[in-house]
DNA sequence: CATGAATGAGTTTTCATTCAT
DNA sequence: AATGAATGAAAACTCATTCAT
């Protein structure tokens, strides 16, 4: 892993604020992780703020890359949803620690950055309702709101990062599967 | 209102914690909110940490009840999941803003204290462990894993605080039965 | 022991104040003592200062008035100097919780009310000096700086409320008679 | 003095704390005193408290190295014994300030900060009892508990710090000169 | 006599950021 | 690139004292 030390001091960053969310990890924290000096940060930062909306930046958009390629890839609504759900799950256990600080602590950037990943979320929830409708127009779907469809499916699989433990029984493929199991039948026509 | 101070206080807490964020909110903010000295309010309060404990003890503390009260109330387990569904909005919403305390702020409590909460937050769990369980068990409901099926419906009603406005085009009871329906589909045997 | 109210809390400060010094004690601490509001303190002291400089002054007063009376009773200078050693720690050791006030705590008053208790100490310093100096006189001590005499005397036995714990083996007559020879030896001529 | 920062700060808060007390100096008086913002003194020290220690932890260890020393070099007790007396005079007078600091500010360090104190003032004491116990065994001394007269004269040579002014009459040696003499004749067999 | 709410100045400490070297 | 000293604003909390009731 060639990283560079943007790269690194990002990774630091995730894991403290992973552990103890965005307040609480001084800049001091997260030059220790790295092994610098506070200053020396500031030649690959420009301030902890920015830090944090990069990486909830790169996050939100990494989510909106997979869900776009699904969408373009799949054929039948269904297929997109399920794909969907699976992608969704592989990003939020495989990234778990910047999942958790796109969506624990995104909130706390100032207003101005925190409507950029507003948006981006938002972005992404389209998406999805883009695919419930899409699913409604062809009758694989029934509901006649999707937007509220398409929270209830996202939350779900959203909260996710509140409970995981790598140390379950079950695999994340197996979660996944059982999700996808509930939102379908709450969706499709029959 | 002639509420007593400490209940002011603590309102104007959860506004600003809801508003800002716990770290975000000084306690100089709410002694303004409050008309207070800062130093007044430590007749009250004995730490801002304490504060916010108690709001998210008294919010967790509400949703048990009521679930409790379904539980004892209710027959079928069908019956007793679409109670808990509608108990459960009718507190995101009704209490949005300790609500948002609640699911978003809690985790940055010390870990004594966050322990607290984290024990509550599994009580209320099982709760809806148990109802699915029960529906399992009486063939209402299908899926073999209650506690993921637990997690997957409560995931997706928590979401809810995250984007819940009031001025929707559908009522608060609405999206509860929308909700309700959608995830009754997913665990109903048929 | 019909004490009144200020006594009680006069001597809830002493008490406070020997185990934790007077500036680590708070008012509060004091009120919590004698079962009242910090509020209804004022009613018997005018400020935590007044406080410190009564008993302080309480306490000079009390070791000049024994020995002003050792001073007008006994006939010798060697019997002055003796009884006076032993009227010293009467007092140290009999009322160590205040004298450690005394003597640990007065310097923090304010210049103008330290300097009242640093001239009720001059004062009973300099009868110390007088009986030195009466020795001198008739021949019974030798030395010829009796201020220098006193203060090695007096410092010998005020540092006493530094060690003196109540469980050692010899009781403080027996420790009073020990220093008393060994600073008789060294002042007596021979 | 191109001494360090630290020795810097050291210095003004020994000459602080020795003016007004510890508590009564503020860290904003420190940083004052040596012409750095508040918060800048935090590169140097970890806490007022910490800095205090450090001072307390200095002075008594001082006290102790020389006293060590005397203790090889010198043969017979009585040359032990007025070489102690010397030393602690120097130390006393010749590091006045830091002296009042240890003897009269480290009781308000924490409890567990001050019996690092407390031990090391044991160890030093031991020191003056051991030479009066040796002086006991070759029949130097009279007396026959070693620890009340290392008392005795500790506590006497300690007082030193609250009477001596560099403006009297008699000098540093003069004076130790004197005490020595009075605690010898107190403590020499003849 | 007693309360307890309220004050307001004070405390120690933290911290993101800058910048000369 | 890296340092580490310095900043200055802000934080949570304490506390002696006052006073209306």
């Amino acid at each position: 892993m060639a990283t560079n030390k943007y790269d690194e001091i990002a990774q630091a960053a995730i894991t403290l604020f992973n552990r103890k969310g965005y307040h609480a990890t001084s800049v001091q924290d997260i030059a220790d992780e790295v092994g610098l000096q506070k200053g020396s940060l500031y030649h690959y930062i420009n301030s902890k703020e920015e830090l944090l909306l990069e990486i909830a930046t790169k996050s939100i958009n990494g989510f909106c890359r997979e869900l776009e390629a699904v969408c373009e890839q799949a054929s039948t609504a269904q297929e997109k949803l399920e794909r969907a759900i699976y992608h969704h799950f592989d990003i939020v256990i495989g990234h778990l620690e910047m999942t958790t600080v796109l969506l624990r602590e995104a909130f706390f950037l100032s207003d101005d950055q925190h409507k950029l990943i507003k948006d981006a979320n938002d972005r992404y929830l389209n998406l999805w309702v883009q695919i419930i409708q899409e699913g409604i127009d062809t009758h694989e779907f029934r509901g006649e709101d999707p937007r509220l469809t398409a929270l209830s499916i996202l939350g779900s699989c959203n909260w996710v990062y509140r409970w995981y433990k790598a140390d379950g029984k079950k695999s994340p493929q197996e979660i996944a599967r059982y999700f996808c199991d509930l939102h379908l039948l709450g969706v499709l026509n029959r």
